[in-house]
DNA sequence: CCTTTAAAAATTTTT
DNA sequence: TTTTTAAAGG
């Protein structure tokens, strides 16, 4: 049992009572404060009845979805259906009808981008002052900082605990890696940092986690290694990303009382992008929904269907809902759940970090009599551009289905351009050259995107546009707080605010270099475990000990020491910004980026500046450092005309005039391990990629494919991405006559494998050649998919295969061959989920042709040798090889020596 | 303790 | 091929 104390601002952060107005209660109506918008807009509505302001202008789906108030909601928003609107627009509603109290209403998105704009948007429709008192708008992590710092002592912590970030994290994997006596070479605690994210994703703790993947790691012992980990953090007084959501999951189940207060706070519940949800979060949002909990919410999530169900189609058996879901809501629980999930099942681009896109799907098992809304009518693109998204997304199974349509109906508007280039340098040249032409036709640059489907294809444009002069701006890359002078300069700061930060004393003892090292550091460590003080202060007293054998290790043990507790003094009575310069200064961190030649150097200083300037918005170190492990951002040079690079994911939410879409082929887009490792969800969910990606332009949109590209440093011959057989013909157009549609891959075959001689440099003779019969005259590629049509020609292909033996590794091969004989032989390090599904998809196609090796045939594999074949098992061989001895391979793998 | 050298890995990203 | 990371050597 636990009582809010009475300091505790619980309900007090909503407007005091006014004479007339009912105090809220639990069984009284919805409480309806007088004056200001709720006054307004019942003046306005009571007078002509008409609708106030903020209605005006939606559309009859969109304002159906600001009006239903009560009950179950979900809104399936498509691409640039006016999602965002809707959200702000439902809020100001409730908020000026007098539904609920601004601080009553639990709105939560996934970024600080997000939740900014949301304010931003409610502020400028019902006046910023009431955004104010709107305390629960925030993301997921930031409201469950919030919920964690009231209860923290119900969790094991103490109000002020500290969030550690990803790389705090592997540090202190690392150190419980190594005090386990486990080598972290074959242990990485990364990949165990990984693996810990994904329980919490799914709202697991040590005792909950499936055995198997207890075993998988660290010799069986990757329970143990998870329960010290949060042993770890309980004496730390810390935080990871994925306890914000567990720790308030567990103490609303523990106890019910509390969760009761938060059932009679929030009598509304917004969610942004729903599809993105992972399963942590869906249970946090149950819980506050109301639904009553179940055994079944006990059920590791891979009782769950993972794989989407078809839409409108009831999961079969074994994928069934959580009971709880379809059993009706018990007869306690009266009082209405108004939640309101916004969010579009085919822009779910987030599984691999957790999101179930199931949860979107099966919503209104979860709520029975949800009322779903469909936004389908778009203002933001062509017909054509429409066109061809629309029917590319259709190849989805797991979706609920939705027809995006336009009024916009301009017969100057183009269809989507496909074009073809030979390389990712010509790829860039073209590119380069559309976007100066549209320049030169008055286009700002600065409604222009190119969206890649992995950062290596950034460098080909910036090499390019920066030879060309043309301004470009890339989104993505490193966030700030992630850079490492960032990270260094806060670690300094989080020693000083407070001083039992071992991380981040980890992270700044010996840098600058001072003759701190590895030996310093195990002595300062073995003090602070035995005199059980934090390191700093065990340091302090190691310092002034005759423990440590070198003097130059003591005297500059002692002056970081004493740096430390002089600005630990200033703390309190030195502005923070003043102190966080004299600490950067003082402990010669800024000098070791000035001496540095590299070119970074100059960047990493001015990030340091931009550092401290962001600091003036707060009142102090500490509320500084509170927002900074959640909040920080950076804006590159904004405000210039450029174009904008970034990746497909980030791009999501966004739109341009103009799109490039460059790189669709097989194996980069649908990347090649999201099919090893997704299966055939994992095509779906690159398809929903290429959807977003599509949907993001307004007016012009070129999609690009190369016919051969560098990876890893080989040049591989490429096919086109199965996703451009997905564009209809009527909405789309293939510009280029030297070099048609399809005409692609290495005219010479053969050679690629192992020499990385490929076809660099080499103009494709064959020109034109339609794709269907390319394959069969390069014989350059097995295409291990199952595609349709043209792929399915050269699957069949068979004497090519003996004359080119050695092409036959293309990419793909060579990938798929690593994950099986990975999971099929090596160490275990590959998850289980991978090979199962893949299995039958990619490697069936390799493993249906029977190996063209017989035993004591000699062969070369890349990376083990000459060697020669001891065993044949459909296409996998055993080989004994001269030097690194017997192993098992595919046959993709090797060639004939 | 710091530098050189070798080996391994190179999707997507928020908090 | 390039970049990053770990181990060996000075």
């Amino acid at each position: 049992m636990v009582d809010f104390p009475d300091d505790m601002p619980f309900f007090d952060e909503e407007p005091m009572p006014r004479a007339g107005v009912p105090r809220r209660d639990e069984a009284a109506p919805a409480p309806r404060p007088a004056g200001g918008i709720a006054a307004r807009a019942m003046a306005a509505r009571a007078g002509h009845n008409q609708p106030p302001d903020y209605l005006k202008g939606l559309n009859p789906e969109q304002r159906l979805a600001v009006e239903t108030t009560e009950g179950p909601v979900l809104v399936l928003a498509g691409a640039g259906t006016g999602k965002t609107r809707v959200l702000t627009t439902r809020i100001a509603h409730i908020l000026a009808t007098g539904r609920a109290y601004p601080s009553q209403i639990l709105a939560v998105t996934f970024t600080n981008k997000a939740a900014r704009e949301m304010k931003q948007r409610i502020g400028m429709l019902i006046g910023d002052e009431n955004v104010e008192g709107m305390p629960w708008l925030g993301t997921f992590h930031s409201i469950g900082v919030k919920l964690l710092r009231r209860h923290a002592e119900l969790a094991g912590l103490r109000s002020d605990f500290t969030i550690l970030d990803t790389d705090d994290v592997i540090r202190l994997l690392k150190q419980l890696i190594q005090a386990e006596g486990l080598d972290d070479k074959r242990w990485p605690p990364r990949q165990f940092a990984m693996m810990i994210d994904g329980w919490k994703n799914k709202g697991l703790g040590p005792d909950r986690i499936p055995e198997g993947d207890a075993r998988s790691f660290a010799n069986g012992k990757g329970r143990e290694l998870f329960r010290a980990y949060q042993e770890r953090l309980r004496t730390l007084n810390a935080c990871d990303f994925g306890d914000l959501l567990c720790h308030p999951i567990s103490i609303f189940r523990e106890n019910p009382d509390i969760l009761k207060e938060y059932h009679r706070k929030f009598r509304y519940i917004l969610v942004d992008e729903y599809q993105d949800t992972n399963t942590a979060q869906y249970l946090w949002l149950r819980l506050l929904a109301q639904r009553p909990m179940s055994k079944a919410d006990n059920v590791p999530a891979e009782g769950r269907k993972s794989d989407r169900t078809p839409a409108g189609q009831a999961a079969p058996a074994e994928g069934q809902p959580p009971e709880a879901a379809v059993r009706p809501v018990s007869e306690n629980n009266q009082q209405q759940i108004n939640i309101c999930c916004v969010g579009d099942d085919d822009q779910s681009i987030y599984g691999w970090r957790g999101a179930e896109v199931d949860n979107i799907l099966r919503f209104d098992k979860d709520f029975p009599g949800a009322t779903i809304i469909r936004l389908e009518r778009n203002y933001r693109s062509t017909a054509h551009i429409l066109g061809a998204a629309s029917h590319l997304i259709a190849h989805n199974e797991g979706r609920f289905g939705k027809t995006l349509f336009t009024e916009r109906n301009d017969p100057e508007d183009g269809k989507v351009l496909v074009h073809n280039s030979w390389d990712s340098d010509e790829e860039a040249r073209a590119v380069g050259e559309e976007i100066e032409q549209a320049q030169r036709r008055g286009h700002s640059l600065n409604d222009i995107a190119i969206l890649v489907r992995a950062s290596f294809q950034m460098r080909s444009f910036e090499d390019r546009f920066i030879e060309i002069g043309l301004n470009y701006r890339v989104i993505g890359g490193p966030r700030f707080y992630e850079r490492q002078e960032i990270r260094d300069a806060l670690a300094y700061f989080r020693v000083v605010a407070q001083g039992a930060d071992d991380l981040a004393f980890d992270r700044i003892v010996n840098v600058p270099k001072r003759g701190l090292g590895d030996s310093a550091t195990r002595e300062i460590s073995e003090a602070a475990r035995r005199l059980g003080k934090p390191k700093l202060e065990a340091a302090g007293i190691l310092a002034e000990s005759d423990e440590l054998r070198s003097k130059t290790t003591r005297s500059s043990l002692r002056e970081v020491v004493a740096n430390f507790a002089r600005w630990q003094a200033a703390l309190e009575n030195t502005p923070h910004t003043e102190l966080a310069e004299t600490i950067l200064e003082e402990s010669g961190y800024t000098d070791m980026w000035k001496k540095d030649r590299s070119a970074e150097a100059p960047g990493r200083l001015e990030n340091l500046k931009e550092l401290i300037r962001s600091m003036e918005e707060y009142e102090s170190m500490r509320s500084f450092l509170e927002h900074v492990a959640l909040v920080m951002e950076a804006e590159q040079n904004a405000g210039q005309d450029a174009v904008t690079i970034m990746t497909l994911h980030s791009a999501k939410g966004l739109e341009f005039d103009t799109v490039f879409l460059p790189g669709w082929e097989e194996g980069l887009f649908p990347h090649q391990r999201a099919l090893d490792e997704g299966g055939r969800s994992g095509l779906e969910e690159e398809r929903r990629l290429a959807y977003v990606g599509l949907t993001r332009a307004k007016k012009h949109l070129h999609v690009w494919f190369v016919s051969n590209r560098r990876i890893h440093g080989l040049w591989q011959g490429t096919l086109p991405s199965r996703f451009l057989e997905e564009l209809p013909d009527a909405h789309i157009e293939t510009p280029e006559s030297n070099n048609s549609y399809g005409g692609y891959g290495n005219p010479y075959g053969g050679g690629s494998f192992a020499s990385g001689r490929g076809g660099q440099g080499r103009r494709n003779p064959y020109g034109a050649s339609r794709f269907d019969n390319v394959g069969e005259g390069s014989g350059a590629f097995s295409n291990t998919y199952s595609t349709p049509g043209w792929a399915r020609a050269q699957q069949n292909r068979t004497e090519a295969t003996d004359r080119n033996w050695g092409t036959r590794s293309g990419h793909q091969v060579e990938r798929i061959g690593y994950g099986e004989t990975d999971s099929g032989y090596g160490a275990g390090r590959t998850s289980v989920k991978g090979r199962t599904i893949e299995g039958e998809l990619v490697a069936k196609s390799v493993s249906d042709t029977p190996s063209p090796f017989q035993v004591g045939d000699r062969v070369f594999h890349q990376k083990f040798g000459n060697g020669n074949v001891a065993a044949v098992e459909g296409n996998k061989l055993t080989i004994d090889f001269d030097k690194a001895g017997q192993k098992k391979v595919l046959d993709g793998f090797v060639r004939p020596a």
